[in-house]
DNA sequence: ACCTGAACACCGTTCAAGT
DNA sequence: ACCTGAACACCGTTCAAGT
């Protein structure tokens, strides 16, 4: 009893999360680790001995189960790539059309890129390992499930590669500047005050942006997604019935 | 004579790209410096010290001319956007319609993310300073030039800025996607080696992938880009007669 | 005025040694 | 079987000292 009050006591002032009972690690808890320390902290900020540290053991013992750095970061895109497929919504084979299909496939990548705005740049800047896997749909299954939803559809071979190059880079741009728009690496209190200080002084030399300013700010992503979305889809339309 | 000689073969045995002259650093011989040193050797590889020494110098001089890490890659990110300036292209406002003045827009922003495919990513990871700087054109007087542009052809406030947001994700998730189908970060080899055993096992499990991979493989582009681009155009279209 | 050497704190990674 | 300590090579960065 008064033992463990003692401990939480001194785990308060070091800081660290817990001694991580004694359970050993495994690749799946350093992975989740890593990621939450990600999205607490920032990429820039994540190092094996740090995340060590996070887990409760020293920075080598990561080597017994992840290769080095470089394969913690595939390990992360990874664990963010497979989080979809746990997503209810979006494993399903079309059953109210393509459209439908796509339109719940796009909102589930889009639900994974926001719930960690931090790490999902490394989705789309770790170099992928074949061409045809593109960001951000960086797995076979999911590429196999895409072919396969349009393929039951009516899609020729060639039209369903084709929505799959316009889909990812549709996905890619949209949720990049959406996460990069969020949080981005700053604290808040930064854009406040930069934004006060361009709100006294306006944009000196550049008159439109100046008068733009207001519409420039505002946060449009949902019904943007939305809208460019349902141009691609219609634009799919075209390409699958020529 | 004989000690030019000489010293050829010392430059020579140690790799160094010359003692540089006598003339000193400047920020501008840097920021080139480093930008070509990423495209040889990737973006991992660039380090301070490393930098230093392709410049005939140690790295701690670099902090001289630049603040640090993280403003040269800033200022690596501003040397990229500001080479569109010397576009010829690029700058002039719309005389043949502002379809064609966002044409040449476009293809000037692709000109220059595939003649740096290997530092291009910086450009949409760094994190924007402001919510309205949208990578890749992350510099307001793009910003205006943009506006300006779109303005002055009948476009209201919100059309242009509506645009402006359409015409960045675009250019976003195409140009990234490119340069990173291109060079990547592995060595040909790998990806003949890649290519040839996939082939010769076929994607067991992935029926749709393996029967597609024909297609998949294929580079299409610039056709991409185009018609892409096409379809935005015919959507800012709709969006400037409403 | 410009560059360097030495120093510091921190990194990724290996490996023999501890329990 | 799992973790650690010590070690190595390499980093970013500061600053007093050299020319």
């Amino acid at each position: 009893m008064v033992n463990k009050d003692i401990d939480a006591d001194v785990r308060a002032v070091e800081g660290k999360p817990r001694p991580s009972s004694r359970v050993p690690l495994d690749r799946d808890r350093i992975l989740a680790a890593a990621l939450s320390y990600i999205e607490e902290h920032g990429l820039s900020q994540l190092s094996m001995r740090k995340l060590g540290s996070e887990l409760g053991v020293e920075g080598m013992s990561l080597y017994r189960y992840v290769p080095g750095r470089e394969a913690l970061l595939d390990g992360i895109v990874e664990t963010i790539i497979d989080e979809m497929s746990l997503d209810e919504d979006v494993l399903p084979k079309p059953e109210y059309g393509w459209q439908d299909f796509l339109q719940r496939f796009a909102h589930g990548v889009r639900r994974i890129a926001l719930s960690h705005p931090r790490a999902f740049p490394l989705v789309a800047s770790r170099p992928p390992e074949a061409p045809w896997l593109r960001p951000p749909l960086r797995d076979l299954r999911w590429v196999e499930l895409f072919l396969d939803g349009l393929s039951s559809e009516g899609f020729s071979d060639d039209a369903a590669v084709a929505a799959y190059r316009g889909f990812t880079s549709f996905l890619l741009g949209h949720l990049l500047l959406e996460v990069s728009t969020m949080g981005a690496d700053l604290g808040p209190l930064d854009v406040l005050d930069e934004a006060a200080t361009s709100q006294r002084q306006g944009f000196a030399g550049f008159p439109l942006v100046d008068r733009m300013s207001g519409q420039l700010a505002q946060d449009h992503s949902v019904a943007e997604f939305e809208e460019s979305l349902e141009n691609l889809l219609d634009r799919l339309t075209l390409l699958r019935d020529s």
